[in-house]
DNA sequence: CAGGATCCTATCCGATACTG
DNA sequence: CAGTATCGGATAGGATCCTG
């Protein structure tokens, strides 16, 4: 068997032995972690939003950049897109039972860096 | 006050009100979920480790970058740097606690991807 | 061993224009 | 509204050489 494959945390305790190149995980991770996908995947945690309601969402983030990170996150299976052909066209992005998942963790992440973070409203 | 302050999720249940520009944990999240930045918290969860043990165990990532990286996690309070004046000399890393706070979310994130993904072994 | 400095390339990404 | 296509500047990041 060819090795590579990737083992989590629970199995390594041992050394540093993680992340080969061609971890499958490895691209994965990257694309959830891409500049705009965290966001994306966080701000579709408490609802389903459509295109330009993320882009209001997430200031600073240019469409061609919302349309390729959700390309991206559908076809990672991280997120569903329906398209209901009306005029003008309505198109819904939500979270995959996996892209829940995923989400969660970022969540976790974001509020932990928030809650640490400049205690800015002090001044 | 100049608005542009962040909301934890727990506070903005209501609609698509995040994620502000200025907002400070941007950045920061930013660094967290940096290309490599991820790779190095996630490598120091277990054990301390210095800078080759680091480059051997982060498949893929050149020293430029791994010196980068931690440069920028050093600076954001993240992980800590230990320099032994030997010859050779000893640099050591390892989590501070609020990278030990940060890195866990980060771990979770991983195992629940690479628990997720393909049954490659199946095959 | 642990980097710094330099060069050079790939890609990211915003701006713009166009489509159904 | 929700994209696609194209162009060009900015930046990320690899390769190489050099230092304490």
């Amino acid at each position: 068997m060819k090795e590579g494959a990737q083992l989590t945390q629970a199995e390594t305790g041992k050394r540093y032995d993680v992340f080969h190149a061609d971890c499958p995980a490895r691209e994965m991770v990257d694309h959830v972690t891409s500049r705009w996908g965290v966001w994306v995947l966080i701000s579709l945690r408490n609802n389903d939003l459509r295109f330009y309601e993320l882009r209001d969402s997430i200031q600073g983030i240019s469409e061609k950049m919302l349309t390729q990170t959700l390309r991206a996150l559908v076809q990672d299976g991280l997120i569903w897109r329906e398209v209901e052909p009306t005029t003008p066209p309505k198109v819904t992005y939500g979270l995959s039972e996996f892209g829940q998942e995923v989400s969660e963790p970022l969540t976790d992440l974001f509020d932990r860096i928030t809650q640490r973070l400049p205690p800015r409203s002090a001044g």
